[in-house]
RNA sequence: GGGCGCGUGGCGCAAUGGCAGCGCAGUUGACUUUUAAUCAAUUGGUUGCAGGUUCGAGUCCUGCCGCGCUCACCA
């Protein structure tokens, strides 16, 4: 249960204050003539055409700055649109009304509906000349206060910010109504996402929705949540990727599908890692890895010029250009290229491991990992992924790595190339920034060499059975069928709002990112306390101070007015027997609680002395 | 899970082991064109929690909780 902190408190003095002079402090009906980027714009629209006549507005929002200078007074109020000072004079709203500012009744953070004229102030800031105020919405927790200044060259200085991160991802609305560049990354995140959409839309791609609970999980190698149907008796997952059920569709004859949508992993959180998170997957029949590289590319220049207006961006001071065509090269080029050397000389875990080691390059490489895991996550991840600033697809995977991507084609006289071609796919990876954007294939459409791969997979990484893909045979009757020929594309779309906004951290461009849950407060045990009491039909009291006590305690009472104060008190001194009465008195439902915890008085007691229970609690 | 760092009024921050302080906000008063308004006065703290060392702990030690960074993990 709240308790209000001295500032809550003065506010709440203040709210009862309003209701005495008959003010409503949250009316259901209000008045709204304009925005308020429109009313400014109205007016500035109206002075340059000079125009005499009055603008009347009414408009709406949040005070975030009062400045009583007494008989007149300025606001600034804030809706979604923007800002505009308010002219508050007491000869043009009149005593009644004007007392509300002067008594400090109406606080910053109040909603207030304001009705006036647009003028300019001497100063010539843009102002309504307010003959009309109303409160709509009272504040009772002051948001934390941010001032601005702004400098001659425009730029605006805040002091006091609220930037704790913990308290601004945990009261996202606090941080979001102070912080105003928060907001913008939400709205930046909304365009990104339908910029998405209709691009997705116009190749021809139908939006699909498939589902979060599956029977079973797959299309990606992740640890995922479980959780159980009680009424089917039934164990499902929380997907990790929409792979298996979108390509099940091309089967069905759509010619391409794509969904957005959340998948969970339960794995570690990092700076590009949560544990749900928002992912884009499109199928597209009849196209190839290359024909995937094409839309990539387009899709990320369109979405750019979407949110930020322009495909040539700018993350952390660095510029980038999103612009096709990117620059591809396969992985084993990459590897050539960056650090020097051809991993088709090595064609064994050992020799490779061998070989890197010679260069110094095994720190974190776990000599027992199979070959292509050295090749992505040891080389590629940890060695080449960092430089990747500029758009970057990397392609072709070694085979173990990419359980459904087709092989990549082609023949050679060369024994060493043969070899490469029967053990690589087409594959590729994206990386932007020194991040991961995506992962694409030509999608593996055999159902015989499908079931290879689930085996392969199995026997691969037994050890960690639950981080592989499970087989499943529901997927394979599909494939069975016929599936087309087909490309296929995943994205996390945090990552791309994290670059298209220029955040370092995916919690950044998440309204509510995972955090631990906190531990449970004194607040929340009292306001347990108030449900419990109603429940039960009690009346309660909270915070009943003993006399000479530091000592806070809640009870729960039959009834009011039954002595408590006499009988604590005795109990508080005297006995067991004499506690054991008293809860007793209570119809066996005493409750005390402490700042620590909400304890029964019960049985269990038993044994121990009065004084021992009560130091116990302390 | 490992390492490093942080946790002090509502917010932002100080404080060699020695009286817990400052700014903003708040409260009271003054002011009819302010904008980080100003002026005068003023309230508010069990320094995340629990132990320990010490004459004395915000500060040092141990454990716990939370957050951040980083490593590990991670298609």
């Amino acid at each position: 249960m709240w308790q209000p902190t001295k500032l809550e408190l003065e506010r709440l003095h203040k709210a009862q204050r309003l209701q005495t002079r008959g003010v409503e402090l949250y009316p259901a009906r209000i008045e709204r003539t304009h925005r308020i980027a429109e009313a400014v714009d109205k007016f500035l629209q109206a002075e340059s055409d000079a125009q005499v006549e009055d603008i009347g507005v009414t408009v709406t929002g949040r005070i975030r700055r009062l400045n009583s200078r007494g008989k007149v007074s300025f606001a600034h109020v804030e809706d979604e649109s923007g800002r505009v000072q308010l002219f508050l004079r007491v000869n043009a709203l009149g005593d009644e009304s004007y007392e509300l500012i002067r008594r400090k009744l109406i606080d910053v953070d109040d909603f207030v509906q304001a009705s006036g004229t647009m003028m300019r102030t001497r100063t010539g800031e843009v102002s309504v000349n307010v003959a009309e105020l109303r409160l709509i919405s009272k504040s009772l927790t002051p948001l934390p206060v941010v001032k601005e200044q702004r400098t001659a060259g425009g730029t605006v200085i805040e002091y006091g910010e609220f930037k704790d991160t913990e308290s601004r991802y945990r009261q996202r609305y606090a941080d979001l109504a102070v912080n105003k560049s928060v907001r913008e990354i939400f709205v930046k995140r909304a365009r990104a996402i339908k910029a998405l959409r209709d691009f997705l839309d116009g190749e021809g791609m139908l939006e699909v929705e498939t589902p979060v609970l599956q029977p079973l999980y797959g299309g990606a190698a992740a640890r995922p949540f479980s959780t159980r149907h009680n009424q089917l008796h039934q164990d499902l997952y929380l997907r990790i990727s929409f792979e298996l059920y979108l390509k099940r569709l091309l089967v069905g004859g759509y010619d391409a599908v794509y969904e957005i949508g959340r998948d969970f992993r339960n794995e570690g959180v990092s700076y590009k890692h949560n544990t749900e998170f928002t992912m884009l997957e499109f199928y597209k029949a009849y196209i190839d890895y290359k024909g995937v590289m094409d839309i990539t590319e387009r899709m990320f220049a369109y979405a750019a010029e979407q949110v930020t207006g322009s495909a040539q961006i700018r993350y952390q001071g660095t510029a980038i250009d999103l612009a096709p065509p990117w620059k591809r090269m396969s992985i084993r080029e990459a590897a050539q290229e960056l650090l020097g050397f051809d991993y088709m000389d090595y064609p064994t875990s050992e020799t490779l491991y061998a070989y890197l080691d010679s260069r110094g390059l095994t720190e974190g490489l776990d000599p027992n990992d199979t070959w292509g895991r050295m090749i992505v996550e040891h080389i590629l991840g940890n060695h080449i992924e960092q430089h990747l600033s500029q758009p970057t697809i990397i392609k072709d995977y070694p085979r173990d790595m990419s359980p459904f991507a087709k092989r990549i084609q082609g023949t050679s006289a060369d024994e060493k190339e043969r070899r490469y071609i029967a053990s690589h796919t087409e594959r590729f990876e994206f990386f932007i920034a020194g991040m991961e954007m995506g992962n694409a294939f030509t999608e593996l459409n055999d159902p015989r060499d499908q079931q290879a791969r689930f085996v392969d997979m199995k026997r691969l990484y037994a050890e960690e059975a639950d981080e592989t893909t499970p087989l499943d045979e529901d997927y394979l009757k599909a494939m069975r069928y016929g599936m087309p020929p087909n490309g296929g594309f995943g994205s996390g779309v945090d990552r791309m709002v994290m670059l298209l906004t220029d955040q370092t951290s995916i919690r950044d461009v998440l309204l509510y990112p995972h955090l631990r849950a906190p531990q449970v407060t004194e607040a929340d045990l009292r306001g347990q306390f108030m449900l419990d009491a109603a429940v039960r039909g009690y009346e309660y009291q909270l915070d009943h101070v003993l006399e000479g006590s530091k000592r806070r305690i809640a009870l729960y009472l039959p009834a009011p007015n039954i002595g408590v104060d006499f009988r604590l008190a005795n109990a508080l001194e005297g006995s067991l027997a004499q506690l054991q009465n008293l809860r007793k008195a209570f119809d066996g439902a005493l409750f005390v609680m402490t700042d620590e915890a909400l304890y029964r008085v019960d049985d269990d007691l038993a044994g121990v002395t009065a004084a021992d229970f009560w130091s116990a609690l302390s």
